[in-house]
DNA sequence: GTGATACCTGAACGGATGTTCAAGTGTTTG
DNA sequence: CAAACACTTGAACATCCGTTCAGGTATCAC
């Protein structure tokens, strides 16, 4: 079974309680969320929403300094939520796939929902 | 325009680059991502996918302490996605709805990707 | 070559976070 | 009533995280 599998199983069917994630698809998992866990990662990844951005226009557009920004493009890069390019003295950055949609959609609905949702 | 319509537009669609998520809304979306950005939490979590469970029951499930369970339930009620009925002496928590689910199968699938995914 | 530009990196500092421990509330049992 | 049980809560403490700051690399203009 792949871990994916076991994990599907164990938070998606009707397991016994011993069908726990296992810690380290449970790392995984927060290591990937924890990055999304933070107010100004999700501001650099809505201004890639609209376009492909050189780090300090992005810098510029989200109102941080561009070390900030380099710092946390590294952090988007190591779980691949971003890819970049270079041209020239720039380092063009965008978005790298649409999972980062859906995720914000989903979280959108939840935190609409009202209380007895 | 809606909190949620202003934000979907500018992470969704082709806009200009100051069409980034508020800073009220970006907090949002981090405060509930970063709820999922703890392993135990998503070891609760899934311990509670398979069914309802009383407190002692979870942390032994999970091997935490009672105190350190009880404490994350409370951060895992604020966002919502626990709810609970007390019986007796025993207080019952089971998931609340389905986005959680949704959240961790998009993660999952992310996390599979190769990497020119 | 020198200087300017664009970006990256490492150390350090301050604030946030998760655990433990001790004490508290409420419920059931004898 | 007292004692045991199930769970919650607040404070303390250690760790983690994101920023700033200073300095580094690479490219372009002159």
């Amino acid at each position: 079974m792949s871990d994916s599998e076991e994990a599907i199983q164990a938070i998606g069917e009707n397991a016994p309680v011993s069908e726990i994630l296992s810690v380290e698809k449970a790392q995984r998992m927060a290591e990937f969320f924890g990055v999304l866990g933070d107010p100004n990662r999700w501001r650099i990844l809505s201004a890639l929403a609209s376009r492909e951005l050189p780090v300090g226009e992005l810098a510029e557009a989200v109102e941080m300094s561009e070390s900030a920004v380099s710092h946390q493009l590294r952090v988007l890069r190591t779980m691949r939520l971003v890819s970049y390019r270079k041209r020239g003295r720039n380092v063009y950055y965008c978005l790298k796939d649409k999972h980062i949609f859906n995720l914000y959609q989903e979280a959108s609905e939840h935190l609409d929902e009202p209380d007895d949702g």
